[in-house]
DNA sequence: ACCTGAACACCGTTCAAGT
DNA sequence: ACCTGAACACCGTTCAAGT
């Protein structure tokens, strides 16, 4: 069922997974996707942790903390990335809150912790890279530039993009973190 | 017109606002609101170009471009914050392509050339900047929070941690400006 | 447990016609 | 220029009933 729905939203966008598409693409009545999800919000959710899971997750000990952090950022960008059809409605949950989401936050929460941050400062550097990482997903994978110009950005300019202002965040981190040790 | 899908916005949310909701607020025909507005994306177009008249713009000649640049951002933010009903919107069009959006962008580019920005890196740096403001106003007014915590981040917290993120990512800037100089 | 038929309460938009 | 009536092609979801 979720694959059902993954293979429809690839094929025509947010726009073209309705439920009663879904059905008719399984050759079922409408209703009866209620037997199998609780509402489209619901599959909308399943699907976006779905994603969440082909993150590669760098150990909580690696040697280096803030190029693990890098790599995870990353990694999650590429995974937005290549699915351009899911990041708007990840968008518009302002990040999903599945299991697979709270492990990534975990995660990035060790990391910052042996990279030298604070514990008070721990959210708050979490959630910089996060709007960070979903936000440029979201620019690189829009139609429309944010910016005003006239040329969509191409793929591999806003990656390079990406990485930058993650060094720039990254750089501002453990700046942070080595000021107040 | 615009008025009126404004007051809707604020009233209910975006998914308030339908054009026949908002012909029966104007006590008219659901078809009526075709003679005024080409379309619902084209109203929801305008509507968020409306707000961006409202951010406080710097002039281009400020003394010191970076703080004005910062300043920029953070009324960007606020006026955002301010109308959380429009900032899922925002998101849905990454960022709207209106006649203000292009003041402001112009503007942008103007401050970060005088911050020591070569012409090359100013597209990158006004996107960073872009995507810090957006996707930072976006966590701040969404209900759910993106990073798995239990409660949602209270909004001058969210607020300090966007001050916060502007700093890293403008220090980085400068930093590369200096360097490239 | 899983499906169907029928229905409810909605959508955005178009077309022809009226003033 | 601005409005209406009527319609089209959709939505998500529920309810009762069947197997």
């Amino acid at each position: 069922v979720l694959a059902a729905a993954h293979e429809l939203l690839v094929a025509g966008g947010v726009e073209a997974l309705t439920m009663r598409r879904l059905a008719s693409r399984l050759d079922v009545a409408p209703n009866a996707l209620y037997s199998h999800v609780v509402s489209k919000t619901q599959l909308l959710d399943d699907l976006l942790d779905d994603l969440l899971s082909q993150v590669d997750t760098p150990p909580a000990e690696a040697e280096d903390p803030v190029a693990a952090l890098a790599a995870l950022m990353t990694s999650t960008y590429a995974v937005l990335t290549a699915h351009p059809s899911l990041v708007p409605l990840y968008l518009a949950r302002q990040g999903a809150r599945g299991a697979n989401a709270v492990r990534l936050g975990e995660r990035m929460d060790a990391l910052l912790t042996r990279a030298g941050v604070p514990d008070r400062g721990v959210p708050e550097a979490r959630r910089v890279l996060i709007v960070h990482t979903i936000g440029f997903a979201a620019f690189s994978t829009g139609a429309n530039p944010a910016d005003g110009s006239a040329a969509p950005v191409a793929a591999e300019e806003a990656g390079r993009n990406f990485a930058r202002g993650l060094q720039w965040v990254l750089a501002g981190i453990v700046q942070d973190a080595g000021a107040s040790r």
